[in-house]
Order: C-alpha cells, then structure tokens, then sequence
DNA sequence: CAACAAGCGGAGAATCTCTCCGGATGTTAC
DNA sequence: GTAACATCCGGAGAGATTCTCCGCTTGTTG
C-alpha cells in the first residue's frame, strides 16, 4: 500500500473516531471525510460500506475485549471468568453507542473480522465454563453473544442493562 | 376531523402497512405517500415522524398483544400466562421486522400511545406472576419487556429467539 | 350560500450516499 | 536522476430522501 494511501487511511479512521463519539454510528460519512481532509471518493475506496468503517473504528475496543477474554481466562474460574466478561463487553457497548449493532451485523468474511475475533474469544470461554458444567449445555457460543448484544442494544440505562445481565446469566447456569 | 382529513389518514396508514411489509421499516416516506395518493405534506401533517408512522401501522399487532394478555391471564396460571405472552410478543417481533425497534423507541407521550398500552397489558401478567412468587421480586416490569426487546432486536433466527427467551424465563424464576 | 377554517399538494431546499474519471502522486527500473 | 507506470486522490454531480412552506382547494357551519 502506497504511504499515502495509509496516512489518508488513518485519517479517516480518526476523523471517523471523533465524529461517531460526538454524533452516534448514523453520522454523516461526508463529514467523516472532509474532517478527514479527504475527498469522498477516498472514503469509499477505503471503507466500501460504512459497517467496514465502524468495524476498524471500534478494533480497538474489539481487541481489548479479546486480550480481557485471556487474562479473565487465566485468572478466574470458568463461570466467574465468563461472567465477568460479559459485564465487560456491556460496558463497552453502552460506552460505545453502536458497538452492539457493529457486531451484529458484521459480516463473517472481511479481513480483518474483528467481529469473529471477538466471537473467537468469548466463545473460548464459553467453552470452558461448559465443559466446567457451569452453563447449560444446550446452548450455544453464539446465543450468548446475541443474548449480551440483545440487551446492550434494548437497555435504556447501565443499571438496566446490569440488571438483565444478571438475569440471562442465572438462566444460563445449570 | 374533517371526513377528508380522516379519509387521507386511513389510506396512508394502509400504503405504510404494504409499503413497510415489503421494504422493511426503513421505507421511503415519499414512496408511501405516492402509494396512497396523497402529497408529501400530507403524510408529514398526519405523521411528524417515522416512528409516529410506525406506531400506527403496528397498531393492530399490538392491540392483538393485547387482548392476549388479557386471555392468558385468565386461563393460565401467573408464572405460564407470563411466558406464553412473551412468546407471543416474542412471535409478533419476529414476524414483522421493525416492531421491536418501534416498540423500544416509542415515546411515552403519545395520543394513542399503543406502546403504553402494551406496556400495561404486559406489565399486569408481570405483576401477578411477581405476586404468585413466580418471577423474582427485584425485576420490573420495564426490565422484562426490554428483554424481550433485546432478544427479538439481536436474534438472528426465530429458533435462537425461542432458546433466548426460555434461558430468560429461567433467570427470571424465584 | 357565503365566509371561514381546515386541509391539500407538490415544488424545492437541504442533506446524504455513492460513482466516476481526469489529473496528481508515489514507486520502480534503468 | 528520470522516465514510465501503477496507484490513488478529489470533488463535481447523479440520484434519493427527508422535511418545509404557502397558495389554492375543499369541507363545514350558521
């Protein structure tokens, strides 16, 4: 990739940072462009659909959801460590208005698929607290996930959603 | 109201029923007026907003919710009239895609106000079940209907809907 | 049936998404 | 260094959409 194609690459994934933080994941992508110092055109090349440009804004919330997956793994028991993260992955969400609807609607085959990596992850403990017996073996990696996105996109308040949390995680033990 | 007034009403909110069934919820406004044979300003003089709009087309699922509510609480006990009726709610979402987001969005302050309604239909099968001793204490009524909410928004299938809703319903039991 | 109020329509302003291509700018080979 | 090439840029503009405004039409009422 030539330089100039990658420093106008991370500019608009700052520009495009800023705005969504002030405006929500609807803002407008031409002025996600022009605070970019960037043609249109430019933003298109790079970002085919806006789904690809809020999935490279929110990677690095994504990636530390990923990291937070391995240390929970590591230091907590199987249900304790899946619970805790699933707080964590709320948390994210209802900071980051729009995160939830990225991840859901995120296509499975883009490149750098940080929604998979996120699936990935959680889906290891998941794993885990299954085979631990702590969760009820008839369901699936992915029904928690939606189960998560689901109330992070309904809830009208952190307290609200912490609640509902609680409430999917004693459905979800054995 | 003047009969011709009431006459446009009707045909828009009959265009917006087949127009939404057929594109989805985020159809073109301009397209449902063309359809019902009424100018732009029409549409938006009868309806401020698209959610407005919304409500009134699904008013008839929801008056449907309802009266279910109403049956379920008499023929079933408080713990089962409770989960059949947000199978129910649960079956509506999935059958007409965008009542769940119309629901969740709704204001509270409308005339019609068919999501206050639903929210009091929904929230007296809560409040017995609450009184049976069959549902936790420290869930409101609010929390139950956004989790289904939730599930219906994130649910990428009618089948993971259903395994959702039931892990729910456990977390929700005393 | 006149006078008034209520309602209508659709042109048009403002905004947004997305495309297209002439021209500018890196990159590479010599 | 520079010529030749591939890549990338910019922003005008097409097309679509939301929403407003106001002159004109149509019901309603006494």
């Amino acid at each position: 990739m030539r330089v100039d194609a990658q420093r106008n690459r991370d500019r608009l994934v700052a520009a495009a940072t800023a705005v969504i933080a002030e405006q929500g994941p609807a803002a407008s992508l031409n002025e996600i462009a022009q605070q970019a110092g960037v043609g249109a055109g430019t933003l298109y090349r790079h970002f085919p659909t806006r789904e690809s440009l809020l999935l490279e804004v929110f990677t690095s919330r994504i990636e530390t959801l990923c990291v937070r997956a391995r240390e929970l793994a590591q230091i907590r028991p199987p249900g304790d460590a899946l619970a805790a993260w699933l707080e964590a992955f709320l948390q994210h969400c209802l900071t980051d208005r729009g995160l939830a609807e990225t991840v859901m609607k995120a296509p499975s085959g883009s490149d750098p698929d940080c929604a998979t990596k996120l699936r990935t992850a959680g889906g290891r403990l998941v794993a885990r607290a299954r085979e631990a017996g702590t969760v009820r073996a008839d369901v699936e990696v992915e029904d928690i996930l939606q189960l998560a996105i689901g109330i992070a996109l309904a809830a009208d308040s952190p307290a609200r959603a912490e609640r509902l949390l609680s409430v999917a995680l004693v459905g979800l033990r054995t």
